[in-house]
DNA sequence: GCTTACCTGTCG
DNA sequence: CGACAGGTAAGC
């Protein structure tokens, strides 16, 4: 479900909520969401371990411990939700971490590709798959980095390169679409024809494209909420992801294609190749 | 690059 | 019933 803009906003939604609390003993329902160590170690290990901070990279969030941190990444239907108290969530409950005053944080995930992994030290981070990404699109690429990393890849088109997490770490599939509709760019387009100012214009989209994600909560398309459980706004904001059919201002029909295995909305009047 | 696999659910 | 879903890793 989440991508950068998702995962930011539960970021910041978690900060305050979790600042300084200590872990008790938790309840695994779904031992395949424990990705490192195994469930009995992460259930011998986690307690007593207090959180110093919340960090994000790419689509992972990082929750900062006195001694190492707990990784998570959502995928598809991932959610972190805190309770002060109350009941859990009623569907797809996979984790349950109390903490030693009674609050709660609740994992839950549909579909089952999310994970959690507990590290000793941000040495073990090799083991998540943080090792691998590129650096984060919103933190640490301005302008000039941007059309230096593109220059880089000129056999590429743009829509795969974007999704590449070992490109830049962030972008999925609704946020790049919504991006290249903004920047007019066709998500086919060979990354070697692009002229200088197509490159900043698509760097412009994708930053005003996250800004807006996050100010506006999130996307909530299907699974997607926030740390307290309440969806985002983006979803009604969307130009083309998921709207087939709908007319472009422009008057052209939005058009579905695949690209990258993924489903991918463009206007073909707007987003010439 | 592309395809397939991982899972469970919804929609047409 | 098949197609598709916010992601990623593995294997051509």
């Amino acid at each position: 479900m989440p991508e950068l803009p998702e995962v930011e906003v539960i970021r910041r939604g978690l900060e305050p909520l979790l600042a300084a609390k200590t872990f008790a003993a938790p309840r695994i329902l779904f031992a395949g969401s424990i990705r490192h160590p195994s469930a009995a170690q992460f259930r011998r290990r986690l307690p007593g371990r207090r959180i110093d901070g919340l960090g994000r990279i790419g689509k992972y969030l990082i929750i900062g411990l006195d001694c190492g941190e707990l990784v998570v990444h959502l995928r598809m239907t991932g959610r972190l939700v805190f309770l002060e108290r109350g009941k859990p969530p009623a569907r797809h409950l996979r984790a349950a971490l109390p903490f030693s005053d009674g609050s709660m944080l609740y994992f839950s995930d549909m579909r089952k590709f999310g994970g959690l992994w507990l590290l000793e030290s941000a040495a073990e981070r090799d083991l998540t798959g943080l090792g691998r990404l590129g650096p984060d699109i919103y933190e640490q690429v301005d302008r000039h980095r941007f059309e230096v990393l593109m220059r880089s890849r000129c056999r590429a088109r743009l829509k795969p390169l974007l999704l590449d997490q070992r490109f830049v770490a962030g972008l999925g599939n609704i946020y790049v679409d919504e991006s290249l509709f903004r920047s007019r760019l066709h998500p086919c387009r060979a990354v070697s024809t692009l002229s200088r100012e197509e490159i900043a214009r698509l760097y412009e989209a994708i930053r005003s494209v996250l800004e807006e994600g996050i100010g506006c909560g999130g996307t909530s398309a299907r699974d997607y909420v926030d740390a307290r459980g309440e969806q985002g706004d983006f979803q009604n904001r969307l130009s083309v992801y998921g709207h087939k059919g709908r007319l472009c201002n422009c008057g052209t029909a939005v058009t579905r294609i695949t690209v990258a295995g993924r489903g991918t909305y463009y206007c073909p009047q707007c987003q010439k190749e």
